[in-house]
DNA sequence: GTCTATATGACGATAGAC
DNA sequence: GTCTATCGTCATATAGAC
C-alpha cells in the first residue's frame, strides 16, 4: 500500500516529466496526488522540502543499483550501457524527473554528482582497470544525455557498445 | 558595437546561469542589460520569444563549431573531447545557459539535441569509421555531462582521452 | 525606441475548521 | 490528516507618455 507521501512523490515526477519545473506547482502537485494543497504541505512544509523528498528517494535507488550491479566485468558494464539508454523502470523515471530540478533547486547538482558516482561504483568493484571502468562509464553517460534529449542512433549505438564491451574481456 | 538585442541575449544568459530559470525573470534580465521591461519588451515580444531567441544564437554557434573543427580525424577528435571538458567560451556559455532552459521551455529539448547533433558533424566528415566517430562523440557527452555536473577526475579522464584517441589513428 | 504605470493573474504559505 | 479560505508577493503583459 503506498502511503500519501509516496503518492505525492509520484505525482511531483509525473508532472516534473510532462511539464517541466514550471509546471511542478504545489497546486499542480497536489490536484496530481489526489491531495489539497493542505494536505500536500502537511507531508512536505515548503517546496523545497518537496524537492528534497525527491533527491532522498533517488539516493536510495543508487545503493539498489549498486547492488544489482553483476559480478562479472562484462556483465556489469552491459548492465551499465543498457540501463544508460532507457528509461523505463521507476528508478531511471525518478533519475529523469530530478535531472529537471537542476537550475530550479540549487542542491540537485551535487546530489546529482553523487548518484551517477554511486552508480559507477559497481563498475570500479568489478572491471579491475580503472581506465577501463571510466571508459564504460563515460559511453553511459554519454547515451544517457542522447536518451534525455531524445537523439541518438540504436544501431550505431549498439555497435559502439559491442565495441566497448570487448575491451572488458580479458585478452 | 552590440546592439542592444544582443546585450539582452547577454543578459539572459547571465542571469540563467548564476540564478537558473527562476531568476529568468523580465524585470530581472532587463535591470542586468541596463534598459527597462518596457524595452525589453519592445525587441522580445514575450518571454517566450527572448527563449527563441537565445536557441537561435546557439543554432548559429554550431555552425561556427564546424566549421572550426580541424581536418585531421586525430586533431578533430581531440578538439571535441577537449572542449567538452570546459566552459570557457562564449559559445559554452550560450550551451549551458540554453541547457537550463529544459523543463521551463518545451521546444529547448529539440533545439538542443539538434545542437548536438551539429557540432558532431565535423567529426562524422572527418573520421572514417562511423563507430569509432560515434564513440568519440558519446565519451565527449559524457565527459561534457561531469563537467556539467562538478564531477569528474581530470588525470582519469586525460588515460581515457588518450586511450580514444589512439583508434582516430590508423593501423 | 525606451520609459512609467497599471491590470491581471498565479504561486507559496498560513490559519483554522472538521 | 486532510480540508477550505485567505493573505501577501511577485511575475507577465498592456497602454500610453515621452
Amino acid at each position: 500500500m503506498a502511503s500519501t507521501r509516496d503518492r505525492i512523490l509520484d505525482a511531483l515526477q509525473d508532472v516534473l516529466l510532462d511539464s517541466g519545473p514550471a509546471g511542478a506547482t504545489l497546486d499542480g502537485v497536489a490536484q496530481r496526488a489526489g491531495v489539497s494543497k493542505g494536505g500536500l504541505l502537511y507531508h512536505f512544509r515548503s517546496k523545497d522540502d518537496l524537492f528534497t523528498g525527491l533527491l532522498d528517494r533517488l539516493s536510495a535507488g543508487a545503493a539498489a543499483a549498486d547492488a544489482a550491479t553483476p559480478p562479472e566485468p562484462e556483465a556489469a558494464a552491459r548492465f551499465f550501457l543498457e540501463g544508460s539508454q532507457s528509461a523505463d523502470s521507476p528508478e531511471e523515471r525518478t533519475l529523469l524527473a530530478a535531472l529537471r530540478l537542476l537550475g530550479t533547486h540549487p542542491p540537485a547538482r551535487a546530489r546529482l554528482a553523487s548518484y551517477l558516482d554511486d552508480w559507477a561504483a559497481g563498475l570500479r568493484r568489478t572491471i579491475d582497470d580503472p581506465v577501463t571502468s571510466r571508459l564504460v562509464q563515460l559511453v553511459g553517460d554519454g547515451l544517457f544525455l542522447h536518451a534525455l534529449l531524445g537523439a541518438g542512433d540504436p544501431d550505431l549505438d549498439a555497435r559502439v557498445i559491442a565495441l566497448v564491451l570487448a575491451r572488458t574481456r580479458p585478452e
